[in-house]
DNA sequence: TGTACATCAGTGAACGCGCGTTCACTGATGTAC
DNA sequence: TGTACATCAGTGAACGCGCGTTCACTGATGTAC
């Protein structure tokens, strides 16, 4: 063969990775098939003989992309898995400016949710992230509820901080939420 | 004149009012000129006799929306200023159901960050929404700070339960955000 | 060793489509003389 | 009263563009004989 043993399998992983960080950054709606391959070096006809559609690649670099955060979860805690630390990641300034390596539920929930009916992966993403919340939590009976609204509070501050124009607002509202739910894991 | 006086102004006006709905409903990207104005019987030649550009009418709408939103909200408020009242309605099925008549927010906060920088719209519903819940909160040295993890909650479980596909998922985040969140308005 | 053929990842022109925007126009009405 | 002209909200064809998708193809390599 004219390519390595693995060559198109490596194509197909690349595709997989930039496609998974422009749907985080962009959305789906706003990133285009064609800047994507021209990205990686190749042309546009070539994504065909890699995935059956477009929706065919949200699903799976979504997945792809759900691998790797909960797989560099895992890692990070090794050192500290606990509530207070994943929230403190999440609402951290870095997530905040680099959409493109997180969680995808800011950017992409609202889009996902009016897609015609591609899959249960955004069912699968909320369903994990409660779980991790839960995890690094003190098991008392409200545990389960109280990861649904950390989840929330998560989700929507991070929403709401980048879509602000005003890096001060953009600033408290990351901070305050932060402190305000780290207040409620032990109480 | 072969209109009534008030015939343009009123045909602005619907032009307005339907794409503050369809804005909600669909997001920016999603909502055509071409379909807006055919739904309200004009042909799409005619908008640029009302608006600048697609971002003008977004800015204009979003305007109105938010206007009408708060004249809304001082009524019932005349009933139940409270923000235990404010959270129900918040997180109630029917603003889950009907975006095009709710908060602007969780439909189309992510597109508005990334927009060039139309204007501080955004900020605004911000920092209108932070007044309303802090308004109806008992006035402790707390109150301000905690009305931002308000409404990062509220945000964050109006998109996720929009974008959850299970029934059941969507109304578990929805209630348990809603009982949580009244939960600490005292305390 | 040399020629003929098969493989197949990637190429790039072309498809129809809807987008935001422009513009010369229509046609019903009002005003001027 | 009748004719000529001005107004102007809305019309609809056309513009260039980027989209997702299709497909006949290229060309480097491998295999068969």
């Amino acid at each position: 063969m004219r390519y390595a043993e693995d060559h198109k399998a490596q194509t197909h992983q690349r595709i997989l990775q930039e496609a998974a960080a422009r749907f985080r950054r962009d959305g789906i709606g706003a990133t285009g098939l064609q800047p994507l391959m021209k990205a990686l070096g190749l042309t546009h006809g070539g994504f065909y003989a890699h995935f059956k559609s477009k929706d065919d690649l949200v699903e799976k670099s979504l997945r792809c992309a759900v691998d790797q955060l909960q797989a560099s979860r895992a890692e990070k805690m090794a050192e500290d898995s606990s509530t207070q630390a994943f929230i403190n990641s999440y609402l951290s300034t870095a997530h905040r400016d680099h959409p493109e390596k997180g969680c995808p539920l800011p950017t992409m929930a609202s889009e996902l949710g009016q897609r015609g009916q591609p899959s249960e992966i955004t069912d699968e993403l909320i369903n994990r992230m409660l779980a991790t919340l839960e995890a690094g939590m003190p098991a008392d009976g409200q545990s389960s509820d109280k990861s649904v609204m950390f989840m929330s509070g998560l989700v929507g501050a991070m929403v709401l901080a980048r879509s602000a124009k005003d890096p001060a607002l953009a600033e408290r509202i990351l901070e305050t939420t932060r402190d305000q739910l780290k207040q409620l894991i032990e109480g």
